[in-house]
RNA sequence: CGGGGCGUAGCUCAGCCUGGUAGAGCACAGCGUUUGGGACGCUGGGGCCGGAGGUUCGAAUCCUCUCGCCCCGACCA
């Protein structure tokens, strides 16, 4: 993209409303705007971030075998009584009617819903295990939005719905799920460990928790550091294996880790290698058995002919939240520091000299190469505009064209994580990148 | 929902206490000089001072109500 033709406001002040560094960057690189409290507009380069974010947290859900749909935001009242939740959620609910003044609500999650749908196309314990996700726009009327997207009262969410014919094949369900996840936060560039967490209004009796470490996060958390060498993604386990989810479940799980709701100071004196810290939860799984089939009348033929009751888990991953919790995790003094993976573009192409020839000969070529995964600075711009606009961004590649190296073909190559520059030819830079 | 604070130009803010024709910096437009880390000069455009009532000859400024937003706490992907 050609930024002299892109809407990519980026702000030299912090707007006032800010507080925390992903929030008052989020605004400054141009990512979202605030529409209301708790309530954004995702601008394009903030869209983009958001999209590859989904991206990832899609082929993974995929690669444990799940499968997407799209549910609608809008949901009947009566779906929610039948689950007994429409009374006990409380003002949390955004509620709404329809003008035959029918109850609608937008909806905080989906459990009734899909309970209702499978219920109405499943019949046989022949059909069973099945897991149904989708990423769809929630809504939490939060007492207190904050933290820009962190605490949005509209937010982005990936839910999946787990039915299982009996304990022991939820408990399977739930264990691909955390490897899933696992893999996902390691994608995004984040270092997340499960915690055992309470199961809030979703309700059950097996959660956890995902948190990544961030020191503005809002929860104490403590953690044995053993965490920091599991490595989740490096193909040891497989989703076919229970004999692996176990062992992958199992070391997930064993070394202590609790936020401050579920820490145990008995437990924790006896850590080897104790870690404390603030944390950001970025994803929560949940075995709740019958507690959404039994009530809303969810029964399917077992192997005996008899009636069988699935038993169920969700699974959550706050997709627009991620976008914050990612840049807490990595910035600078200067702007974001995108993983390569949610990056908007690959690369940003400084041009310095705009009018130039050797300059704009070099920048023409590389955007005609790179095209849409570049974020091409074409604006009439003074060299020390862009640099701060490109650091701000936060682009992993910066592509410095200037009067000094062009006249002999060399452009400067910077990358943003470490800060290193060097200088190499235009078909180095583009290998580097590809 | 309790406590605190703020609404003045696109952004950051001054002016309000002590009422008298709306300000600065940045941003934007034009011209000139600059040109590898947020340049400089000149000129210019841009505001129902969040909204409604009231007091007053006169309200951004004082009073009442209202809406919006932010922060701390209690609650949550």
């Amino acid at each position: 993209m050609r930024l002299s033709r892109s809407l990519v406001p980026t702000l030299k002040e912090t707007p006032a409303e800010a507080q925390i560094a992903s929030h008052r960057l989020m605004l400054r690189a141009g990512l979202v705007r605030q529409t209301s409290a708790g309530i954004y507009a995702w601008l394009p380069a903030g869209w983009r971030v958001l999209q590859n974010i989904a991206r990832i947290v899609r082929e993974e859900q995929d690669a444990a075998g799940a499968q997407e749909m799209l549910m609608p935001t809008i949901q009947p009242a009566d779906l929610w009584r039948q689950s007994g939740r429409y009374d006990a959620y409380g003002p949390e609910m955004l509620r709404i009617r329809d003008r035959h003044d029918r109850e609608m609500l937008y909806g905080p999650t989906n459990e009734e819903m899909i309970t209702d749908i499978f219920r109405q196309s499943v019949k046989s314990y022949r059909e069973l295990p099945q897991n149904l996700y989708h990423i769809q726009w929630k809504f939490r009327d939060e007492v207190r939005p904050r933290f820009g997207v962190m605490r949005g009262r509209e937010f982005l969410m990936k839910d999946a719905y787990s039915f299982d014919l009996d304990y022991e094949g939820a408990v399977i369900s739930y264990r691909k799920m955390m490897l899933a996840y696992m893999r996902t936060f390691q994608r995004l560039g984040l270092k997340a460990i499960p915690m055992v967490a309470d199961t809030g209004p979703i309700g059950g009796n097996l959660s956890h928790e995902f948190i990544i470490l961030a020191p503005t996060g809002e929860s104490q958390v403590y953690y044995d550091a053993a965490f920091e060498q599991i490595d989740p993604a490096s193909g040891e386990f497989s989703f076919d294996s229970n004999a692996d989810l176990a062992r992958c479940y199992e070391r997930l799980t064993t070394p202590y880790a609790a936020t401050d709701e579920k820490h145990d100071p008995v437990a924790w004196e006896g850590v080897p290698d104790r870690r404390e810290g603030r944390g950001i939860e970025v994803g929560h799984i949940f075995y709740f058995g019958t507690k959404y089939s039994e009530p809303m009348g969810l029964a399917i033929a077992g192997p005996d002919g008899k009636p069988l009751v699935p038993h169920m888990g969700s699974y959550g991953i706050g997709v627009s939240r991620l976008v914050g919790a990612i840049i807490e995790a990595s910035h600078d003094d200067a702007g974001i520091k995108w993983p390569d993976s949610v990056a908007p573009w690959k690369a940003a192409l400084l041009n310095l000299k705009q009018g130039d020839a050797a300059c704009d000969a070099i920048c023409t070529d590389i955007y005609r190469r790179l095209g849409n995964d570049l974020l091409y600075d074409d604006r009439e711009d003074r060299a020390g505009v862009k640099f701060a606009d490109a650091d701000l961004m936060g682009h992993p590649w910066h592509i410095v064209v200037g009067p000094r190296g062009a006249a002999n073909g060399k452009v400067e190559l910077k990358r943003r994580a470490t800060g290193e520059r060097t200088e190499v030819s235009v078909a180095d830079a583009l290998a580097r990148i590809a």
